[in-house]
DNA sequence: GCTAAGGTTTCGGTATGCCGAAATCGCCGT
DNA sequence: ACGGCGATTTCGGCATACCGAAACCTTAGC
């Protein structure tokens, strides 16, 4: 029984996400970090991406994806985000515990059943931390937003991280979600780590 | 990202199974066929079920599996049948299409996901092909039935083999379902596959 | 301009799980 | 009782994907 190529999904993944919301390029450190691997491992899988096809890279440099590489990873994005969608809507997560579900369900959900939530979704836009989910066909709409380190005076929330949940269960206690709206004196009361989980809209 | 142990999970389900119906043993020729793999890569991983704990075998004899080797069987049984339960009562699946995204998501769901889909399915007892659904705790009924073969002139329909997707569609189409009354004409009319795959209530 | 620190890559090694070919076993038929 | 055949196991090999240690680059600081 071949097991999937699930490594592969992981990495173009977490390349692309971490350029989503802020124009900062990754390196192998920062990838091994988010995917809790050694550098070793990652400068080896980066090389497999790259003879794929998926990537490019220079030793020592910063890693890109190709179209190749970013449709496959607009591919993983939509699935995670649909399946975290679906668990917090049909099926009663909270939305700090969707994440890891999503994680191991993105890799192996058909198509199929992909569609299928999404039409019982209703094709939403976007998940329940306010990322935006890519259409079938890899399109997507992204608000301008900053964060709120960037933007002390506050205003509409748009996006929240789900990296941290005990992070989101404090947030959502103070009523901090999406489409709440928080002023300056909301600002300044958050935490540091807070302030760094939080988009909102761009004036 | 360390891949799950499935195989281990594949490997006792078909044992299980195997004997689910019909009282017969198992040999790694057998299993090899029924996983689709070669004979040598299957007496090697009996070996490692033996390791563990799992499965008891004599070289050249029959596998049979230990009260945990039995345990996890059960689990693994519970998550398909009530995945396939799930997929055609909430999806929309047909029951001929259930079986391969099973086997996918059988190893992926949590026990937490699994959990509350049973509970939004109202606790079933028995999958859409007639097989039953084992209790979180292992515990399950399982009808007295007999292969159509041995009872050529017919009864309730107690159970349908879920391995051919087209022999379900044909036998969906000719009324043939979980529940259904056939007659000993009905019987006769069968194909030897059919006959093979089709269980009823035994007398 | 050079060096040292820190990030990156290379290298040898591990674990899992699969395969084909060759060796081996068990048992049936005579 | 024994020869053979089919089923089973052993053996060497392969692919994936991970790790730690050592070698290697790059660049920031002087």
């Amino acid at each position: 029984m071949a097991v999937a190529p699930t490594a592969v999904e992981d990495y173009v993944k977490v390349i692309y996400t971490h350029t989503e919301w802020q124009p900062e390029h990754i390196t192998t450190g920062l990838l091994a970090a988010r995917l809790g691997l050694a550098a070793s491992s990652v400068t080896e899988m980066v090389k497999k991406l790259v003879a794929q096809g998926l990537a490019i890279h220079e030793p020592y440099g910063a890693i890109e994806l190709t179209p190749d590489g970013t449709a496959l990873a607009l591919r993983m994005v939509r699935r995670h985000r649909l399946i975290e969608t679906w668990l917090v809507q049909h099926v009663g997560y909270g939305w700090d515990e969707v994440h890891d579900e999503a994680e191991v369900l993105e890799h192996a959900m058909s198509d199929k059943l992909l569609d299928a939530l999404d039409a019982q979704l209703g094709h939403p836009s976007r998940d329940p931390h306010g990322d935006p989910i890519p259409a079938a066909d890899g399109s997507l709409h992204r608000p301008q937003a900053v964060l709120v380190t960037d933007a002390p005076s506050g205003g509409v929330v748009v996006r929240i991280s789900d990296r941290d949940p005990v992070l989101l269960r404090h947030l959502e206690a103070e009523g901090i979600v999406v489409d709440a709206v928080i002023d300056r004196a909301r600002c300044d009361a958050l935490a540091v780590e807070a302030r760094a989980s939080i988009w909102v809209a761009a004036t």
